[in-house]
DNA sequence: CTGAAAGCGCTTACAG
DNA sequence: CTGAAAGCGCTTACAG
């Protein structure tokens, strides 16, 4: 058809105009509210599913002062972030979980590692969003002064020193208690902890779960490492602790983000697991069913922290009051092939 | 302060007051525009930077018709999609690309496999994308024309049946002929290629690289099944293969999402890699490095291809006419250790 | 170079 | 129950 006109873009006025009412009628019958004729909103009602007009969404947002949007600041870099499965899941879970209330997220992510002020800019400036989701790793007071500045709702992924509400996390330090517990149960003596940056407050309680088991055994001692997540060096850790006389028999990755790599340092000086050395990790790897050995770990309920953060957050924006203003989830203990029970030879 | 108004929400009315200007004025520079000048530029560029100013980015949209935001439609689920870093790489690609010249990313992605249809409303409905890249598997006549109907540019991840133009993909028939014939060059005589639904059509172009490779020589024969990719039952054919009398000494997993799966199955049957079978892949796997032996296996250049997608789709958006209105990539072979040149027995 | 005004497509008190 | 009108925070011809 040539009168077919291409600009084939129907407004709430095109849909009053047809229907015979006001562009406040049809509004109404768009957003569900009461205060339209049974009549009168069947026939818009028809009209909007026969002409398959959908509104404005940008439109709406001005209008109503909303967004539909939900902010989600992931505080890593994109090669960094991908390397395990932890965000890619937390945020698909985040996203479903907003759908189904009608929420869209946008995504924000550090563009160098470590430098998170672009990405809170990119989300808060520019009014985008109802509430975030942010990793609470390098939150610093500037962008929590932001946050407060802009009013913005916002729930944290992990404790941050700064904030005393509205977070969810995992119960790091038990969980690393039990990991270790498990490994002294096994009949490891030397056990090297290699955790991350001692600056980040995960690390910290799991380095002290560490000490809890430690401390409830004579038999076992332990060893505490750090190094960085990006740029490990795993291998000159494990071979100056095997050299100064402390070798470890066990070792244990205190992040996801250290296995592989801890792993890989093991192959390479022929180090064979468990036999000459057991191997341990806090966090699950992606694909882990598919190592030989399994490797024992800690499994985070991430799926769970993505719902409880939503949640929260939700219940932020539309003003619920909670009850409850932090989530702290328990973790699991996963045994594979890495942690032996140790023939009586040491 | 108690005077410091909660609603801290400045406006371009707000910052025209404090300058003694119009709105006008100040819309210009903010947009850097010609028509203002040099003095009053800068006093408002001041001005803006002093007060910490940032735009409304969705009253921008709705006035200039433009949403600044480009849709990514990955055509899987969840689960699916975050099982290969296939996706999650080209999405990051894309996001990084977008964002260098100011283009945020609205991910959309099917609720249920195969059933791209919310996919394609949650995007197009609600007109809040200017343009949107798409992953070509299950796209059908009916988003095609909700494409057209809307008139809005996109770009293909892959072929269409249904596409002419506008396009990227990998040369899929070339690069399994070069991995097939590396396979007969180290003495493998019985080849099984397992592929994915002969449905689509980057798998039977895979298939006719496999059957080019073949027709070259006279030494080896080779045999193609196809499977699910979210449910393959890759234990099944390969256990069959065996039994028929065909019993391969070397596999090829058809795609990415097939290795992992067929690397199981071939430990659960005891089956030594490369001695007792071989095994190739098109596709590199996460974690590559990580696998012993590392699986010889035809790498993609993901990276590029996001770029070239999003090249393409920039100059769609911004009026530009195109000299190449597709873009096949060439694929490389990465070798490992799982096809190692086969010993004179057979 | 600058301003006044119309308009983007909705929502939302306010009347009636 | 329904409509008319103002307003959300911008942009963009159009004058001058």
């Amino acid at each position: 058809m040539v009168d077919q006109k291409s600009n084939n873009k129907l407004t709430i006025k095109d849909i009053a105009a047809i229907a015979k009412v006001s562009k406040g009628t049809v509004s109404r019958v768009l957003n569900k509210k009461p205060g339209v004729g049974d009549k009168t909103r069947k026939k818009i009602e028809d009209l909007i599913k026969k002409l398959d007009y959908s509104p404005n969404l940008i439109a709406q947002n001005l209008a109503s002062q909303k967004t539909g949007n939900i902010g989600v600041i992931i505080p890593h870099q994109a090669e960094y972030y991908l390397s395990n499965p932890y965000w890619p899941v937390l945020l698909s879970i985040i996203t479903k979980a907003a759908a189904d209330v009608g929420y869209t997220i946008l995504l924000s992510t550090a563009l160098e590692e470590g430098n998170v002020d672009s990405a809170y800019d990119f989300i808060i400036k520019g009014k985008r969003v109802d509430g975030i989701i942010a990793g609470s790793e390098f939150l610093g007071e500037k962008q929590l002064s932001t946050l407060y500045y802009y009013n913005i709702p916002f729930v944290l992924i992990g404790k941050s020193p700064f904030v005393q509400e509205y977070y969810v996390d995992i119960e790091n330090r038990k969980a690393t208690e039990i990991l270790t517990t498990h490994l002294i149960h096994q009949g490891y003596r030397r056990i090297l902890f290699i955790g991350g940056p001692e600056t980040i407050l995960n690390v910290t309680e799991r380095v002290q779960g560490f000490y809890d088991a430690l401390s409830h055994t004579t038999h076992s001692m332990g060893i505490v490492c750090h190094t960085r997540y990006e740029k490990p060096n795993i291998k000159m850790i494990i071979q100056n602790q095997m050299k100064n006389g402390f070798s470890p028999d066990a070792v244990i990755a205190g992040a996801g983000d250290l296995v592989l790599c801890t792993l890989m340092v093991l192959r390479e000086l022929n180090i064979t697991i468990p036999d000459d050395m057991a191997l341990a990790s806090f966090d699950t790897l992606h694909l882990y069913d598919y190592f030989t050995p399994r490797i024992t770990a800690i499994h985070q309920p991430v799926k769970k922290l993505a719902r409880a953060a939503f949640e929260m957050l939700f219940a932020l924006i539309v003003g619920k009051t909670l009850i409850k203003t932090d989530c702290i989830l328990p973790c699991t203990l996963r045994i594979g092939e890495s942690c032996r029970e140790k023939r009586i030879i040491s």
